[in-house]
DNA sequence: CTTGCGTTACGAACGTGTTCGTGTTATACT
DNA sequence: AGTATAACACGAACACGTTCGTAACGCAAG
């Protein structure tokens, strides 16, 4: 592994020898300074400090910032996956999955953004898939529903933690919404009836409840709602 | 268009009459630069150039990029809340609505993200909220639940515009989700039966197939799903 | 008219992601 | 063995967002 060889060091900096830069080792050095220092600190500068080369260098494993987070959230997944044993209904199950989901990207906040236009395809996330899989099938959910049926229960989670993400990073997260509330409270009730009438329950409840509320419509929306049954447009893999 | 024609130190005595930098002049000039040059060209530093000023300057009247972008976002959004006559069901209307709001974002990728983090509260934002809001109340869905329903139809459609949103900006698309693809083809059938069985419909059917399906799940979904918490009973609904 | 003061404009600087060109290294081939 | 060649490491640079300190301004009071 480390290739202690020390190579002639007249021409190299005097640097006795440096581990042979990888994709996994960047990954790894990542995951140690996010544990260590938060995520603002994993930039693309920082790693390649600790690594003891430039940032450049780093652009021959890692594609960008984006690549770099995406397997960082795979490696996180690892907490989702957890087997837990079968308790309560597969709702219940379900919920219980997407929420530790959730907890995740809420954790790192800037992930959730990042996971929303790139797909993570670790080990860890095709874990996440196949038992939200089982789970839908044990539900008596059909093929065809169910996969579209956990892509959209996946992106509502990671949507809700995008979402949320500004109000971990910043103590000032009543302020942003706070324009939203004052724009609806003051709003003219005879140009927007429905929003003056019930304006102020669009910020009612608690974020479990809404999330399990809106777990449950997810669910009960797909068993309720067959796909587009014209016809069967087959992909066809030649 | 460089300045150089007044670089000796009394900077500011001879100047014309610089029109006194103004919100809505930096907005106005940022929406001009989108028009002209695309949202890529819209930056802080841009914007001071169009202005004849430096880029710190703006931050007098710009609290940063995410605020500017939610302020272009409302006035794109009036191409959204165009009346449009009453035609088709209420859910069809519905899905015309959220349809032009998910146009609006595909055409600025960069915004769609920023509108998660960042709610948007001027009067368009406020009228396509009003829009939505009747067009429920219209389809006979109780008011508590209308009104976490628009939320989540617009977070969404505004996760999906996201979600798209790299596409958009560089050619290179199907490379990031054919990491995806390659993992799940080449699947270990022993580990993940039921990704094996039924992968590949993940990815199967149009965009907006899956969109206009969406959005019936979450409309029948919220239809049948009473906002009161009492914990449902594993009743398959038939 | 002068003086003082609060507001605003802005040069300069820091840290960021990302790319290009170049020098270095290690492997493969003759 | 000697050499060709591809892969790699990395310094330097560019554009970006954001902040700080300071200089210029407008305006009211003296």
């Amino acid at each position: 592994m480390t290739n202690k060889d020390v190579p002639p060091p007249r021409s190299r900096r005097e640097r006795p020898a440096k581990p042979a830069l990888t994709r996994q080792g960047i990954i790894d050095a990542a995951l140690a300074i996010l544990r260590a220092e938060g995520l603002h600190k994993v930039t693309m500068r920082r790693i390649a400090q600790a690594l003891d080369t430039g940032p450049a260098s780093l652009y021959v494993y890692v594609r960008n910032t984006a690549d770099l987070h995406v397997q960082i959230l795979d490696a996180l997944l690892a907490a989702v996956i957890e087997p837990r044993a079968s308790e309560g209904t597969w709702r219940d199950q379900v919920k219980q999955v997407l929420t530790r989901y959730l907890f995740v990207l809420f954790d790192y906040p800037e992930i959730a953004r990042m996971t929303l236009t790139m797909h993570p395809s670790g080990p860890n996330y095709l874990s996440l898939l196949e038992q939200l899989l089982a789970l839908l099938k044990q539900g008596g959910m059909p093929d065809r529903e169910a996969t579209w049926a956990v892509d959209l229960l996946l992106l509502y989670a990671t949507a809700v933690a995008a979402e949320h993400s500004t109000r971990k990073e910043r103590g000032a997260a009543a302020e942003e919404d706070s324009a939203l509330v004052a724009a609806i409270t003051t709003i003219d009730a005879s140009r927007h009836p429905h929003l003056a009438h019930l304006g102020d329950e669009l910020f009612s409840g608690s974020g479990p409840d809404r999330f399990a509320w809106a777990i449950d419509v997810l669910l009960s929306g797909t068993l309720s709602t067959p796909r587009a049954a014209t016809e069967q447009e087959e992909v066809c893999p030649h």
